[in-house]
DNA sequence: AGGACGGCGTTTTTT
DNA sequence: ACGCCGTCCT
């Protein structure tokens, strides 16, 4: 029975369906029918019986990714879809870490924080260690221990050149004194939910192996996000069998700020060297001039390991450069077009997507969308983040963990009981002398005495509320456990009596948040979806603009898409290239290249000559990327008055090239405004208004229009 | 306990 | 320009 969807492959992809044994790397370019490889090479596992629905781990990112990989499983194989093993790195990880929960000094009830509740972590120790948060933000500690995480070390394992003068040489310390805390806490980031697995793997051998025999072929997708911590697991996990398939896109690489390692993917020949390697480059999303101009500035990358996109399909329309005055009128043409293509053009509201470099930069096109009354919707706005939401689960944290710390105190005084930040503080105290988590402690006080009597009696009132609730947790229905939560607390009539306009959203939210609890066979359940499923109502209605990052278009494809922003000092992001140098750069490139790859069938890519930043006025010269954009694919629609606008030509090698002439208005970012008064190669003389004269670099300046 | 005020930083973001 | 956070004042 040789399957007949196996003829509705072309041959490269049907070449990765048909690997069934050891290392296989497929490199699928934008477009190129990658989902459809990993869905029907697990198919075909099963159905050529090389393997058993249960012997398949299928890993991804998001939860996104799993679902719709599950759901065209199943539309393959049936039933059998519910014993694969489909998940995100962290979820699968924390399923195996709750079975072994008790080797890394945790028990199987363990809490998994969010973002929020680490940086609050990491702010107490600082304190606690008397540094100055100005000094060292907590953010930037946290992001040092993520990294730490992403490179599967634990503190032991971090070596002192690393560590070195980082956070004053405090940072290794402060990452073993966080460790500790969440063990005591019995708690995980998401970062420990892949570094505790490590730790039970490496350690005991039995337990590894018990896995090695049962998942015997592994797949995993946009393995070119992959950190270090992720890429072990991996490799333990695939050790005995060999049989990974990995799939992926070195191109569209755009996470190395977060820790992902493109090498996991260029060296993948290296670390398996019997390893196969397929490329997927033919295309079927895409119109030729759109491919011609992402390969075109692709092309530009030097860390890559190459594919040639190409497709069966018409050119189409090229590539429409726009330049406008300034950051509204962009925004206004975008809209313009956007009226004409919906009204003339027969192309549909849901098709056609604004992609951006920074969220900010959404705000001007809201605007305009809301002028031209274009229904919009901006991708982003996370349901689980709000603040009525994570208090109303930071109590359900508390009931079904009363150790959970951070969970007790977002609420202890949240609405208002007369527990403020003196009696915490006491609770504080006592629990860390004892020993105690700030539950046990405030109960030891309440026996204890040392309260003054309000407080006493107001803690009092707490404690006895939330042990009521605890008793109900095995008899009442876990939605029927949140209302009275809820009212008994008095949160909701919190949100319910504020007058401000969005409290009625709120407390909307929270009615919403019951209903989601519903879909959930318990509490415990509930809290780790919320913990590891942070892409909760994703459900997109038809009929809106999509506004969005390029970060979070990626997988995503329209019909039309809009690129703007185009200009240096806003694409390539000028704190990349400082951060990262030439890396910096092509991860900026890469994202480029996502964005214009997202498009079916027309794209518009516009900047503006300035634009306001920060409050200030900005006169941005045209991004290089535009200059990187072969001319063939490209038609240029600027209006008259850009002539004067700064433009690099296109070859990388010209930018050095100036065009300025003597009488030219500049602008320099230290100077300000100044009249160019010589010119000697790349050097300008300028006579700056309020600086005077200075001879500088005309890369560091911008032609402005003249007064 | 909660509001008013001043200083600062300001890319991307999943789990 | 703006929003967030910390501090001070009521």
């Amino acid at each position: 029975m040789t399957a007949k969807w196996l003829d509705a492959l072309n041959p490269p992809q049907r070449e990765a369906v048909e690997h069934i044994d050891g290392p296989l790397l497929v490199l699928s370019g934008a477009g190129t029918g990658k989902t459809r490889v990993l869905t029907c090479r697990l198919a075909n596992l099963i159905f050529t019986g090389a393997a058993q629905p249960w012997n398949i781990l299928a890993v991804t990112f998001t939860n996104k990714a799993a679902r719709e990989m599950r759901e065209r499983v199943a539309d393959l194989i049936g039933a059998d879809v519910e014993k694969v093993w489909f998940g995100t790195f962290h979820a699968l990880a924390a399923r195996i870490l709750r079975r072994h929960a008790e080797i890394v000094g945790l028990t199987p009830n363990f809490t998994i924080l969010d973002a929020d509740d680490q940086l609050r972590l990491v702010k107490q120790i600082l304190i606690a260690n008397n540094m100055d948060v100005k000094r060292f933000p907590p953010r930037m500690v946290a992001a040092i221990i993520e990294r730490w995480k992403d490179k599967g070390l634990m503190p032991d394992k971090v070596s002192s050149g690393e560590a070195g003068h980082l956070l004053g040489g405090r940072a290794l310390d402060l990452y073993a004194q966080y460790q500790q805390r969440l063990l005591a806490l019995n708690a995980c980031d998401f970062g420990d939910l892949l570094l505790h697995n490590l730790t039970i793997f490496m350690g005991h051998a039995d337990i590894l192996a018990s896995y090695q025999t049962r998942i015997t072929h592994i797949m995993v997708d946009e393995y070119q996000d992959s950190n270090v911590a992720q890429y072990l697991w991996i490799r333990l996990l695939a050790q005995k069998s060999r049989n990974l398939c990995c799939v992926g896109d070195d191109d569209q690489s755009i996470y190395g700020w977060r820790g992902a390692e493109v090498e996991n993917m260029l060296r993948f020949a290296e670390i398996y060297p019997d390893a196969k390697t397929i490329r997927l480059e033919e295309n079927y999303r895409s119109t030729g001039h759109i491919l011609g101009a992402a390969s075109g500035l692709i092309a530009h990358n030097h860390s890559r390991l190459g594919k040639t996109l190409y497709t069966a399909d018409a050119q189409g329309e090229k590539i429409h450069v726009c330049g406008f005055w300034d950051g509204m009128r962009e925004a206004q043409g975008v809209a313009t077009e956007i009226l004409a293509l919906t009204q003339q053009g027969g192309h549909s509201l849901s098709e056609i997507a604004v992609l951006v470099r920074a969220g900010s930069q959404t705000r001007e096109f809201e605007e305009a969308f809301i002028r031209e009354k274009i229904p919009y919707r901006v991708v982003g706005a996370k349901f689980y983040e709000r603040l009525e939401i994570r208090d109303a689960v930071a109590y359900l944290r508390l009931l079904a963990q009363s150790a959970d710390d951070l969970a007790f105190e977002r609420i202890i005084n949240t609405p208002a009981r007369g527990l403020g930040a003196k009696t915490i503080e006491q609770i504080r105290r006592v629990a860390r002398a004892a020993k105690l988590s700030m539950f046990a402690g405030a109960q030891k006080i309440l026996v204890d005495g040392g309260l003054k009597p309000a407080a006493h009696r107001y803690l009092t009132a707490f404690i006895d509320m939330i042990l009521g609730w605890q008793k109900q947790l095995d008899t009442l229905h876990h939605t029927a456990l949140l209302e009275l939560v809820l009212e008994q607390s008095g949160y909701m009539a919190m949100w319910q009596n504020e007058k401000t306009p969005d409290a009625e959203g709120r407390v909307e939210n929270l009615n919403e948040l019951i209903t989601a609890l519903g879909t959930f066979p318990d509490l415990r359940a509930f809290l780790d979806h919320i913990a590891l499923v942070m892409d909760g109502d994703t459900a997109s209605p038809g009929g809106e603009v999509m506004l969005m990052t390029l970060h979070a278009a990626k997988g995503l494809e329209f019909d039309v898409v809009f690129l703007p922003c185009w200009e240096e000092g806003a694409f390539p992001s000028p704190r990349t290239l400082d951060e990262k140098g030439m890396a910096g750069l092509e991860e900026e490139r890469r994202l480029a290249y996502v964005g214009i790859t997202r498009a079916r069938q027309k794209l518009y890519i516009s900047y503006a000559a300035s634009r306001r930043v920060h409050g200030l006025w900005q006169n941005g010269a045209v991004s290089r990327f535009i200059g990187e954009l072969p001319p063939e694919h490209i038609i240029e629609e600027s209006d008259q008055t850009m002539r004067g606008m700064r433009r690099p030509v296109n070859a990388a090698s010209s930018y050095s090239k100036n065009d300025y002439r003597i009488g030219d208005r500049i602008f320099h970012q230290k100077f300000g405004n100044g009249n160019v008064i010589a010119v000697d190669g790349d050097n300008l003389e300028v006579d700056f208004d309020k600086a005077g004269e200075k001879t500088l670099r005309a890369s560091f300046v911008k032609k402005v229009p003249k007064l």
